[in-house]
DNA sequence: ATGAAAGCGCTAACAG
DNA sequence: CTGTTAGCGCTTTCAT
């Protein structure tokens, strides 16, 4: 069976207490103790049994990051940032998945999937106020993107409307004048509503059209979601010189449509997308992106959780991460229709 | 504070273990008696304690999942598997990424990051057998991917060489004579020697020449590290008229820099990558990949832990997944200058 | 069918 | 500086 302190207590002829001291480096252990002692746990090859620590203490050590899906490489490599920045804390991330589901992300901010945490980072998609507003889970939450609730919770985010205005505006700088937005979820309470905001503002403040024929929505926001849309588009006969797409997948699908209708990028329109995922850089157009600061915000995420641990209760905070604007190929020099001949 | 059982027991007044059996459905309660406890438990937002739980059972309901890294879709798609299966047996999957380092890897296979597991899958790149071979922890282990290990433990994996037969054939089969292997891994001891070995076996039973100076190797398998391997393929003056990549992402990134050298996808020069990533499905060249079935990879893993959990020890097995062969427009059609006129 | 009591392995008070 | 003791919340014999 398995060796526990008593073992190591009896092998080294302490006390238990003795050899717990050594084991959590107690200060007051008289070297040649520590010594001895160390040694029979080393021969005996004792682990501490953590389910019996964490009963005893009341902390597991772990918190629970709950992302919509992992085939998303934005969600991906933010997964990653966060892991590292729990590691730094000595804190296990236990990765979960809703698929963007109400019902899923209501489980998971009951606490029903998993259940053994110290606290819970999640991204919503389709989840409510009201959903959060009964939570009967005492886990300190900390809420993650673009979704916003008036809730008392931690909420860790980029800008939305301004990085929205920021890639509208650098398509009408390059000349652009009608920018169509991919990537509106169709049928449900709109989780996009921030980044059409910011197309909105920024194209109305430019004097240029807005309206709902350039705005497609999408069942979802993957790569298919996106080729759907365009094509959708294309097929109304609109001939918009510029896309703005929910994030990259969508804007990428949105991009082979483009290509198998021979329809150039960026001569006869231009695309922006959203995330920068690695996959944007290396396409035969690269993607102008809008890049959040992923590292950050893993960094943001796991910094606000374990504040509330200690039963500290911080006042709830917005906090906003840090965005650029990656200008790539898909975006590049002016339209071709927009020469001088044709002013 | 959290209400325990005692708390409901005293509520319904009855015993602890009376409760207990309601919470754990066991047989032999009344129904009315069930009925009277449930109420209780309502009542008061009863949660069972896990870690109490655990304590007591010895069991947690976590498997620890580790890939080499989650940024990388075909893992991530393959987590996504991992978890739903094993979410079919009520249990929870612990993420965690090894880098691909060897160190991590080994702290991983120890238990030393995910610590409160019944049972742990990894995906090793770089360990060694001997690595494995005191390895002084009596969780379960799963292996997963291409290495070979000669060790008492379930390996899940398709058969690479076959899988890499099958690719290179095709590409012969379209009329292809120099296949060019991107991806072999500079400096380590290999992992892609599977894939290598197949790609030579082919070539060779086929009669075409396999030479070293068609093998580049890389750093990584990103997109980045294959469009560096491509362009020094080129710049030796070599042109192959096909290319054979490790994985999706190195073909992505060879892709582009064919195109940016002004090298027509399929029609100068063929790619085939491996594992079948959404992302290859949406490029303006569509990618012909290896297609491993992710969702049997899942599923057989974690019925391979689960497997050796109630102290059981079947005979460790090397069990194979299935593959198949996705044929995209990066393979389409004959070479362009192997018309007749050209013979 | 239900209750009483022991103990999983550990930590935290408190003594010594 | 080290030892004793009392639980953390639960499951599990063993009685009843």
């Amino acid at each position: 069976m398995r060796v526990s302190l008593k073992d190591v207590a009896a092998h080294a002829g302490v006390s238990i207490k003795t050899v717990s001291n050594v084991v959590n480096n107690y200060q007051h252990v008289a070297p040649a103790m520590r010594e001895r002692v160390q040694r029979s746990i080393d021969a005996l090859g004792y682990r501490p049994n953590l389910a019996a620590r964490h009963l005893r203490k009341g902390r597991t050590g772990m918190i629970a990051l709950a992302l919509p899906e992992l085939g998303n490489p934005y969600f991906a490599e933010l997964a990653a940032a966060v892991i590292d920045a729990a590691a730094e804390h000595d804190y296990i991330v236990l990765l979960d998945h809703t698929g963007g589901r109400r019902e899923q992300e209501i489980l998971v901010s009951q606490g029903f999937r998993a259940r053994v945490i110290d606290g819970l980072v999640l991204s919503p998609i389709e989840l409510e106020t009201d959903d959060l507003r009964d939570r009967a889970e005492n886990v300190p939450l900390v809420l993650l993107g673009e979704r916003e609730y008036d809730l008392p919770y931690d909420h860790i985010a980029i800008d939305n409307v301004a990085a929205a205005r920021a890639a509208v505006r650098h398509l009408i700088r390059m000349g652009r004048r009608e920018v169509a937005f991919i990537g509106d979820r169709r049928g449900r309470s709109e989780p996009a509503q921030l980044r059409v905001r910011g197309w909105r503002e920024e194209l109305t403040s430019a004097g240029l059209s807005a309206d709902d024929g350039l705005v497609a929505a999408t069942d979802g926001w993957g790569h298919a979601d996106g080729a759907a849309a365009m094509a959708r588009i294309l097929e109304t006969g609109r001939r918009p010189d510029a896309v703005f797409a929910y994030n990259d997948p969508v804007a990428i699908g949105a991009m082979r449509v483009l290509h198998e209708r021979g329809l150039r990028v960026p001569e006869d329109i231009a695309v922006v997308g959203f995330d920068d995922v690695v996959e944007g850089r290396f396409g035969a157009v690269t993607l102008t992106s809008v890049s959040p600061d992923k590292g950050a915000i893993g960094r943001l995420a796991v910094q606000s959780v374990l504040a509330r641990l200690g039963g500290e209760a911080p006042e709830p905070r917005r906090i906003r991460a840090d965005f650029r604007l990656i200008e790539r190929e898909s975006t590049l020099g002016r339209p071709a229709g927009d020469g001088p001949g044709d002013a």
